[in-house]
DNA sequence: CTGCAGGCCGGCG
DNA sequence: CGCCGGCCTGCA
């Protein structure tokens, strides 16, 4: 067990539940395990600390340190979102402290491939599955939990074997990224280089990856936050709170209004919405 | 039984 | 080009 003393705003909850992240199990004491990419951790907060445990806590605190971006100076993007209009006014200082967890790309990818026109109980339950079947087990705890596999893990899984994991449609985008990857084809590293542009429109050459899917990956595993992902939810959001309607002006009005964080405005009138009900 | 969930693809006008 | 039907799966 380690002990790290919290001296930025955030909001532990939030963050795990806002959406970004599918593979957590909340305990009954209200902490929660998290499957990183190398390991299981259990983490919560208390009166200013975070206290985590690990199945492996070699570097523990570094790691959780970069995974929940805890080093992030999030007051820098809060004051320029604030001064945009008073809806996001509200929704940053309700949100406040929920940070963008860093992600490990290949999963994410993954994820969000899986992602497209499903449930998220449906997307857990498909990522689990594929965990259980190529990933390394852990026990931690007392109970059983499985690391999401490598794109070597996977060289050899078929289209039918993911189709077993009831990822349903979207098992031909999920091989031939995995095919790609084993072939040099993709190189996850450059999405870190590449300017947002060129790295969505990379990204979107593969099948299965949309405008929504690539930013998603873009914001959650590469911590570009000039995009702005447009799902259903969103849609809802711009329609009811600011009265824009179709993707195009969407996206118009993001970029025109929140700029180079147009990607944590979104995560925050989400947020706002989700929790202020 | 239909409809639909954090989209995307492919075909058509 | 923009538009629209269909799509695995599980659940209401």
């Amino acid at each position: 067990m380690i002990k790290i003393k919290i001296e930025k705003p955030f909001k532990l909850d939030d963050t795990i539940t806002c959406g970004q992240i599918f593979r957590f199990f909340k305990q009954e004491n209200d902490s929660y395990d998290v499957i990183l990419k190398d390991r299981v951790i259990n983490v919560y907060e208390k009166g200013g600390f975070l206290y985590v445990s690990s199945n492996d806590e070699k570097d523990l605190e570094i790691i959780v340190r970069n995974y929940f971006d805890l080093d992030n100076d999030y007051d820098v993007i809060n004051n320029y979102l604030i001064k945009k209009d008073d809806k996001i006014k509200d929704a940053v200082l309700f949100s406040k402290g929920l940070n963008m967890i860093k992600q490990d790309p290949f999963e994410t990818i993954m994820e969000y491939i899986i992602s497209a026109n499903n449930g998220v109980p449906q997307i857990a339950s498909s990522l689990n599955n594929i965990a259980k079947k190529y990933g390394k087990k852990v026990i931690f705890d007392g109970k059983e939990y499985y690391l999401f596999p490598s794109y070597k893990d996977l060289k050899d899984v078929s289209i039918s074997d993911f189709r077993s994991c009831k990822v349903g449609f979207r098992d031909k985008y999920l091989k031939a990224m995995v095919d790609k990857l084993n072939k040099g084809e993709v190189n996850l590293d450059e999405f870190y280089t590449l300017d947002t542009a060129d790295a969505l429109n990379k990204l979107m050459e593969n099948n299965g990856i949309g405008a929504k899917v690539a930013s998603c990956i873009l914001l959650f595993a590469y911590q570009k936050y000039d995009v702005f992902p447009i799902d259903t939810w969103v849609k809802k959001i711009m329609k009811s709170d600011y009265n824009i309607e179709g993707e195009n002006k969407i996206r118009k009005f993001a970029i025109k209004t929140y700029g180079k964080y147009s990607g944590l405005a979104i995560q925050y009138l989400f947020n706002y919405s989700r929790n202020n009900k």
